[in-house]
DNA sequence: TCTGGCACTCGCGCGCCGTGAGTGCCAGGA
DNA sequence: TCCTGGCACTCACGGCGCGCGAGTGCCAGA
C-alpha cells in the first residue's frame, strides 16, 4: 500500500501536468505545492510510483507523466467532483429554457457540455425502451396504405409507413385508433407486447391481417429504436490534444463518426453515478488516448438514456464530472417539466 | 488573354498540384505532361500566369501553386465535371436504396458522399418552403392542450404543442382536423397562409381563439422551419488537410459546428447545376482555405434541399463535382420513389 | 527515514553548411 | 516575334555538432 504522502505526490503531479501539459519533475512538484518534504525524498517517492505503474517517463532524464493507471487512482480515490459554482449552474439552467422542441434540448445540451468542458460533448436522445407511450396516431394516406405515428412521453415522435395486405375502412380505422390508444397510451415500451397481442381477434377476419400488420409495424419501431440516435459537438477542441497532431486526432475522429461505437461507450457505462473510463479501458481503439466521462439522466428519478463528454486522458476529471453531473441533472428537469 | 498554351500550363499546374500537394517546377511540368515546348518557355509563361494572379510562388526559388483565382479559372474553362463509371454509380444506387426512412436517407447520403470524395460532407434536410403538406394531424392531450403534427410529401414530421386559449371539445377538434386537411392537403406550404385565413369564422365564438392558435402555431411551425437541419459527415477527412494542422482545421471545426453559417453557404448557392466556391470566395473566414462544391436535389424535378462538400481548395474539382452530382441525382429519385 | 550533494543522462534548440530544385535573364536561332 | 539552351543566383530543407539545463539516481550523513 502506497503511503499517504505518496498519494499525495501522485495528486500533485496529476494536477500539475493536466494544468502545464508537460511532464513534471520533482524540484517542480516541491516549489508548487508545500508537501513539507525535500525534491529528493520526491524523487524517492516518484521511483516507487513508477515501480508500480502509476506514473511513467517519456524518456529518461524527463519529468513524468501519469500512466492510465496512475488517472485511475486518482479519479478513485484522490479527487472528488468538483461542484459547480451557483453563477455557472443558473447559466446552465438558463440556456436549456429557452429550447423549443426535444431536437433543441439535444442540441443545447451538446453546446453547452461542449463549452463548459471545452472538450467533445455526446448526448442521447432519450431511449424509447424505458419511455411510456403518450400517443398512437393512424392516418389513412391510400386505401390500403397507413401512417402510424407514435409519440412518447419525452416528445419523440416516430412515424412509419404501413402497407395494408387488404383495404381498410375509415370506420375500422377509428376503432383500432381507439382500441389501441385505451390499451397502450401511458403506458411502458416493455409492456406493450403483451398489451396488444389480442388485439386481432377484436375485428371482423378480413380486417385482421391489417390490424395485424399495424401491430407488427408498431413492435418494430419500438425495438429498432433501440439503435438509438445521438448528437456529438465541441469536435473543434480536439485542436487543444497535443501537438503530435495528425496521429492523435484521427482515430478520434472515425471514432465519433461510429453512432454505434459511441452507443456502445455510453451504454457500458453501468454505475449509477458518473462513470469515467480511461485510455485503454475503453474498448475501441481509436479511443485509447482518451477518457470518457458519462453519466445517465432522465425525466423521472429513472435514466433513460447517457451523456458525457471524450477528451484527453490528461483532463481535468473533477471539472469534467460536476460539469457533466449537474448538465445530466437540469436536463433531466427540462424534460421533467415539457 | 491567355494564349491556349498558357491555359494548357496552369491546367497542368492544377492538376499536378492536386496530386502530389506540392509546388510544382517548369521542368517537372514538361515532363509530365508533353506540352511540346522546352522548361525555359514554360518559365516565361509561368511568370505571365503570375503576374496575372492565377499562381504563386510559395516563397522564391520554388515551385508555383494555384491561386484561387487559378482554381476558379481551371473550374469555370479548364475542367469538366468526372462523370461517375457505371459501378460507381449501381453502388450509390444500391447503397442508398437499403434506407429505410428519411433520416436513413440522409445519414446514408451523408456517408456516401464523405467516402466518394474523401472529404466533409454536408446534407441539408428536404426543406419545407417548398415542399408540400402530406396530412396535419391533431391530439388531444389534455382538455386545454393539443399536440399538432405536421406530415411532409417528404416524409418529414414535425409536431408542436398548443396551449389552447379554452378548452376545445372532441367534436370541434375532428372538425377543425376536417376542415384543415381538405384545405392544406397536398397543398405547398407558401399557399398554406392564404388557405386557412378565413377558418375561424367557419367556427362558434367560444372555439375561435383555440382555432386560431392552431393555425398560428402551424404557420410558425411552417416558417421556423426555415431554419433547416442538416447532417454532416468525414470530419476525419480533415487531417489529410495538409502539414501545417492544427491552425487550418481549427477553424474549419468550427465553422462546421455552426449550422448557420453551413446553412447560408449552401443557400448562396444559386445556381441550378453544381457551384462551386473556391477559398476567399466563401464568406466565413475559417473556411477561407477550402472550397465547398454543392448541388441541390430534390425528389420531383425540384430543387428542394442541398448538398455538397468541403474540402480544402487543393481538391479534385472534376471528381469531386461528377460525385456531388451524381448522389444529388440519385438522392433525388429514392425521395421521388418513398 | 529524510536530506543535501554530486555525477550523469539526454532531449531540445541553435547555428552552420552543402545540396539541389527552381528561378530570372539573356543571347542566339527558327 | 517567339522559342530555346545556357548560366548565375536564390533559398528551403535536412543533417550534423554542440552547449545548455532540467531532471534523474545514488550515496553518505543527520
Amino acid at each position: 500500500m502506497l503511503s499517504e504522502r505518496r498519494l499525495k505526490v501522485l495528486r500533485a503531479i496529476v494536477q500539475d501536468y493536466v494544468g502545464t501539459e508537460e511532464p513534471v519533475g520533482s524540484k517542480a512538484l516541491t516549489e508548487r505545492h508545500n508537501l513539507g518534504v525535500s525534491p529528493a525524498t520526491v524523487r524517492n517517492d516518484m521511483a516507487a510510483l513508477e515501480d508500480e505503474g502509476f506514473i511513467a517517463q517519456p524518456h529518461t532524464s524527463a519529468g513524468r507523466i501519469p500512466t492510465d493507471k496512475g488517472y485511475r487512482l486518482f479519479v478513485d480515490k484522490l479527487a472528488g467532483v468538483k461542484p459547480m459554482t451557483a453563477p455557472e449552474r443558473r447559466a446552465i439552467q438558463n440556456f436549456l429554457e429557452g429550447a423549443v422542441d426535444l431536437d433543441d434540448v439535444v442540441a443545447r445540451t451538446v453546446r453547452l457540455l461542449a463549452q463548459l468542458t471545452r472538450q467533445v460533448a455526446v448526448v442521447q436522445y432519450p431511449s424509447l425502451t424505458r419511455s411510456t407511450v403518450r400517443h398512437v396516431e393512424l392516418l389513412s394516406l391510400a386505401p390500403a396504405r397507413l401512417m402510424l405515428v407514435l409519440i412518447t412521453d419525452t416528445g419523440r415522435v416516430e412515424q412509419r409507413m404501413v402497407d395494408c395486405p387488404a383495404p381498410f375502412g375509415e370506420a375500422s380505422l377509428a376503432d383500432l385508433r381507439a382500441r389501441l390508444n385505451s390499451r397502450v397510451a401511458g403506458r411502458r415500451f416493455a409492456d406493450v407486447p403483451g398489451l396488444v397481442e389480442d388485439l386481432p381477434e377484436a375485428f371482423e377476419a378480413e380486417d385482421r391481417g391489417t390490424v395485424s400488420t399495424v401491430l407488427s409495424t408498431l413492435l418494430e419501431t419500438l425495438v429498432e429504436e433501440n439503435e438509438e440516435r445521438l448528437m456529438i459537438g465541441g469536435t473543434a477542441n480536439l485542436t487543444r490534444f497535443g501537438h503530435d497532431f495528425p496521429l492523435t486526432i484521427r482515430p478520434v475522429l472515425e471514432a465519433l463518426e461510429e453512432q454505434v461505437v459511441l452507443l456502445k461507450l455510453l451504454g457500458e457505462a453501468k454505475d449509477p453515478g458518473v462513470t469515467v473510463r480511461i485510455g485503454h479501458e475503453n474498448a475501441h481503439e481509436g479511443l485509447n488516448s482518451t477518457s470518457v466521462v458519462s453519466v445517465g439522466y432522465g425525466s423521472g428519478g429513472e435514466a433513460v438514456a447517457k451523456l458525457g463528454v471524450v477528451g484527453p486522458t490528461r483532463m481535468d476529471y473533477p471539472g469534467t464530472m460536476g460539469a457533466v453531473r449537474a448538465v445530466a441533472r437540469y436536463v433531466g428537469q427540462i424534460l421533467a417539466e415539457s
